[in-house]
RNA sequence: GCGUCGGUAGCUCAAUUGGAUAGAGUUCCUGACUUCGAAUCAGGCGGUUGGGGGUUCGAGUCCCUCCCGACGCACCA
């Protein structure tokens, strides 16, 4: 077990001695934040002692007295108003490199309490191309995703597309009328997108023509074979072209449900909600009051238009009791923009009145806009919004020539590669490393940039020490150096002790559901990296040295590639 | 009007159930390359955390109030 594990486990069997009642889980053990006060502590007794009324000073000390202190631990001890303070010996430090360099963990454990996840994101609209909205809730959702799977959880992601709605009474109107062929071989989505605001446009100018859009509707909602054809076409465009982003983004989904799948089970659930006075009629809809919330009392929610379609509030509850029906989530996450924190509030409202007993959490994950460098909501020159694809194509196309300037060492090919890896993480990391629920600028130097909290620094790093590995053709695993590892410098100790926390960080990344926190782990790892390799040379070593800092190369290579790649993120080799 | 979320160094951003002296990058100034990759590292300048009040041993974080901004507020999703 990874030494800051057990020492929770030890402090919560302290505190049960002390006080029997106490929430254990509440007990947590993370790194100091200033190394001056020692490796590992706990503010979590000034936090029971409160409510308790008792003296925090007291409780600690009285803990501390009962606790079975590991006998690796170098001191322990009380600090101001009940801190307690922890200092970890070498020897456990080295201990743990070496069972991480045989491969038995990478400073992290799968957790105790296995749970299933459902996340849900991205969920793009059919017959429109993706765009720079969808890329924070797509990127988001698949590092959590990731990141929960690694930690031993059960994880079934699934693409919640829009592909019913209003939309496609115009698309189909736009479709019988303008449908350019040729442009739909080349550019489908852009064609469909460009027949929908055609339509829409035209709408606006005659209503006569928004009753045609109306009743290519309805016709396509009563199973007309013609509009069933048209859209089902329509769909598998716009699949495909979503396949090939995911595909380049590296993300997958377990399942591609969109809100058609649910149709059958909209009326059934309209109709429940009636009789059970959930919902009642008003101006022609049927729409759930919350009289007894504050918070919502001034916002019912519709789960049944005035023309008789359910909506998206309908759609969601209905995905939902799929999901609770067919994988039996212990929780539900939903990653969308902070938009639409009113629709969940009113969603999970609704679910807990309509299935009372049930257990399942239920999280909204959301997150604030993407601007431009003048604040304002990210758009191209014209004012239209940034479609991913040619995102993704500017971010390659700018490292490309980053690439090219810094190492002509590298075929033309292998340039292409490591700017396709160097382009697609500094956007990914762009978005996962502020915190998720502020708005972020936009900026194509920032995120390229070599220096500061960017991915290119970080997969630098794992370069340089990929370059150590190259430059004399060793292996990948050396093994536990011969004698038994050990560390001498400073340096060493604080890159090694970052690593030992690499657990700790992914827990709270998924605890908070915050991927950031991961991002400026591995900055500081990054950070505290430079800085050995500024002061301590590997090849120049005389052994035992040597192997004992390519030891500490290679595990510090392998969290930083690890690292990554639960951020999506690729690590080249070279760059 | 009501509500949600923000306001942290000139700029862009961090800060883990409220925790110890609020940290990075960038800009500007200074230093380190016959290099294990200088695409780097070290040092300096820079703060009343929007204003005010409160709770607390302790507040960027919680409560109240005011200012500024973004977003949302029943038949789009």
């Amino acid at each position: 077990m990874l030494p800051h594990r057990i020492l929770e486990e030890r402090l919560r069997a302290a505190v049960i001695h002390c006080i029997p009642d106490a929430e254990v889980d509440q007990i947590v053990v993370r790194s100091c934040p200033d190394v001056r006060f020692g490796d590992y502590q706990s503010t979590s007794l000034m936090a029971l002692a409160k409510p308790r009324k008792i003296n925090p000073r007291k409780l600690a000390e009285d803990v501390i007295r009962a606790l079975d202190v590991p006998e690796w631990i170098e001191s322990s001890e009380v600090a101001g108003p009940g801190f307690l303070n922890f200092r970890i010996g070498p020897e456990v430090i080295c201990r743990t490199l070496e069972s991480a360099i045989r491969g038995e963990h990478l400073f992290f454990e799968t957790t105790k309490n296995p749970r299933t996840f459902v996340v849900d994101f991205s969920s793009p609209n059919v017959a429109k191309p993706m765009h720079v909205g969808h890329i924070r809730s797509t990127i988001l959702g698949d590092s959590l995703a990731r990141t929960l799977r690694i930690l031993g959880h059960t994880v079934i992601t699934d693409n919640h597309i829009g592909d019913w709605g209003t939309q496609f009474g115009k698309l189909l109107l736009g479709w019988k009328s303008g449908l350019d062929l040729q442009a739909l071989r080349t550019d489908a989505l852009g064609e469909l997108e460009r027949l929908y605001k055609q339509t829409n446009s035209r709408c606006d100018a005659e209503p006569a023509l928004l009753e045609g859009a109306r009743a290519e509707l309805v016709k396509l909602q009563d199973g007309d074979p013609e509009n069933l054809g048209i859209w089902q076409e329509m769909l598998e465009l716009s699949r495909s072209q979503f396949d090939s982003i995911y595909q380049r983004l590296g993300v997958r989904f377990d399942h591609t449900l969109g809100e058609s799948f649910y149709n059958s089970r909209l009326k059934p659930i309209v109709a429940e909600m009636k009789d059970r006075s959930l919902a009642r009629v008003s101006e022609g809809a049927m729409v759930v009051f919350f009289d007894d919330h504050p918070e919502l009392k001034a916002h019912p929610a519709l789960v049944q238009k005035s023309d008789g379609a359910a909506n998206y509030t309908t759609t969601d509850l209905a995905t939902l009791q799929y999901r609770l029906e067919t994988w039996h989530p212990d929780e539900v996450v939903y990653v969308t923009d902070g938009r639409q924190q009113l629709h969940f509030k009113q969603l999970f409202e609704i679910f807990r009145r309509w299935k009372s007993g049930s257990p399942v959490k239920l999280a909204h994950v959301w997150f604030g806009a993407i601007l431009g460098e003048d604040g304002k909501p990210f758009k191209t020159r014209s004012g239209d919004t940034v479609k991913l694809a040619d995102l993704l194509d500017e971010a390659e196309a700018r490292a490309l020539r980053m690439v090219a300037e810094k190492n002509s060492d590298l075929t033309d090919a292998e340039q292409k590669e490591v700017a396709r890896m160097v382009g697609l993480g500094a956007v990914k990391y762009a978005d996962l490393a502020p915190n998720r629920q502020s708005d972020y600028v936009f900026s194509w130097d920032k995120m390229l940039a070599l220096n500061g909290n960017t991915a290119p620094y970080l997969q630098y790093a794992h370069a340089r020490i990929r370059s150590i590995f190259r430059k004399q053709n060793l292996p990948d695993d050396l093994g536990v150096p011969p004698q038994g590892l050990s560390l001498s410098t400073p340096e060493e100790f604080a890159l090694c002790k970052t690593l030992l926390n690499f657990g700790l960080v992914l827990e709270a990344v998924v605890s908070d559901y915050r991927p950031n926190y991961l991002c400026n782990y591995l900055y500081d790892l990054a950070g505290a990296f430079a800085q050995f390799y500024e002061r301590c040379p590997v090849l120049k070593a005389e052994e035992p040295e040597r192997s004992n800092r390519l030891a500490v190369c290679q595990l510090t290579g392998r969290v930083l590639k690890c690292g990554l790649e639960l951020l999506g993120i690729e690590s080249p080799e070279r760059m």
